[in-house]
DNA sequence: CCCTTGAGGTATACAGCGTAAGCTTATGAT
DNA sequence: ATCATAAGCTTACGCTGTATACCTCAAGGG
């Protein structure tokens, strides 16, 4: 009985917490995929009943937010001391970085209605990096909007692609272009024949090019009313 | 007995197909969102059980691929004989109206993987309409996918903004500002005090401008080697 | 005209889901 | 040692997608 006791207590069950939970499912989604992302299969993860989950979250959309905030909170902000657009690069390069780590995140957008605190964070940090670098309020939410809207399609695009790895392009391309007549679709084949199926392509290349292109545009708008 | 026979001819029951099954998913996840769209409650709407469906759809994932395909085809494709600036912007435009008109099929990520008719002959036209003004296979893989990206981001970011009408955004404004004790994110409150809040802005208007803002990156760049 | 046939629609059933309600157990303060 | 409280467990309910087997009925060939 009592040696029981002390037993337990040599290895005491260290507790779960709303992180814990979090970071489980992060890695649990990272690894099988969002959709099969259920509270039971996590809570087996985590050595536990699915309905112990809920001492920690209050449900599943909440554990989705929370996890989603996780995700930004990984993101680097804007640096401070170096040029406006330096500090853009690097955080969009982070940004795409990290939605390309956890590919399910940006799909969750019920969640970014309900931004967290790292959200928040770094929403302020962008817009207060613009604002330090002469933009006015109205230009500073013109490049937000177009920088974000860029950087988080780029990552929708690169999650949809049906490949993966250099590989796999060559397969998916043969496939494609055996499954329609290839007369259907004379632009795209060409593509697809080419470029895309040469030399060392890969779509995260294309990052940079249209980064830049809005970058350098903002730049010259800097100062125009607008 | 004949009667019954006649008065049945009279009435034939209209058999469903896949395009009313799509159709009517369609007006149902416009309606009352994605997520509350299930195989029994659309049978309901069509006056059938929910396993007629499964005469029409190989299962709901094909269903939802098929929504999407309807989506890409109420997209209008870049008009010929007018200048390359002039057709990517209507089609542009075009795009972000159809998925604002459809916010559910942006989310749709996996669908994307397996394009249907109506996405391929959409890629192609914008492919062609580039190559047809010059630019370079290489460019034009930029060109698209910059274009794109935004296009989509902007969709995604429209749609997930906590907000859908003038009036909800004093509403939202004001409920973050009371959360967060303003000196916490004061860039972002400072934009949304002395510019979201005032006058007649609408995230709508925000399109235009980093739309020209890659076209005119583009037009720049169109005769460089990349 | 009858009979077959196959497509369209139905009925039933199952495993898995999120989670509400109530229970037990372990922990830390008194 | 006691006891309140937090952590975890059990059970149960209504919902989901869909496999399987069945029925029904209009169309076409004999």
């Amino acid at each position: 009985m009592i040696s029981l006791q002390t037993e337990r207590r040599a290895q005491p069950r260290n507790p779960l917490s709303r992180e814990r939970v979090l970071l489980a499912a992060i890695a649990f989604a990272d690894d099988k995929g969002i959709e099969s992302l259920s509270m039971r299969k996590l809570g087996q993860v985590l050595g536990v009943e699915a309905m112990s989950l809920y001492k920690h979250v209050a449900n599943k959309e909440d554990m989705l937010d929370g996890m989603v905030d996780v995700v930004f909170s990984e993101m680097d902000l804007p640096p401070q001391g170096v040029h406006w657009k330096t500090a853009m690069r690097l955080r969009a390069v982070s940004a795409r970085e990290v939605l390309s780590l956890h590919p399910w995140a940006i799909g969750l957008t019920d969640s970014r209605m309900k931004p967290g605190p790292a959200n928040l964070r770094h929403h302020d940090s962008v817009i207060g990096c613009l604002r330090a670098a002469g933009f006015s309020i109205e230009m500073a939410i013109h490049a937000y909007s177009a920088l974000d809207s860029y950087i988080y399609g780029f990552a929708l695009q690169e999650q949809s692609l049906p490949f993966e790895t250099r590989d796999e392009i060559g397969e998916v391309a043969e496939s494609m272009l055996q499954q329609f007549p290839a007369d259907d679709y004379p632009y795209l084949a060409e593509t697809i024949v080419e470029h895309i199926n040469k030399s060392g392509w890969e779509y995260g290349d294309e990052f940079a090019f249209g980064l830049d292109l809005v970058l350098d545009g903002l730049e010259r708008l800097r100062d125009k009313p607008s």
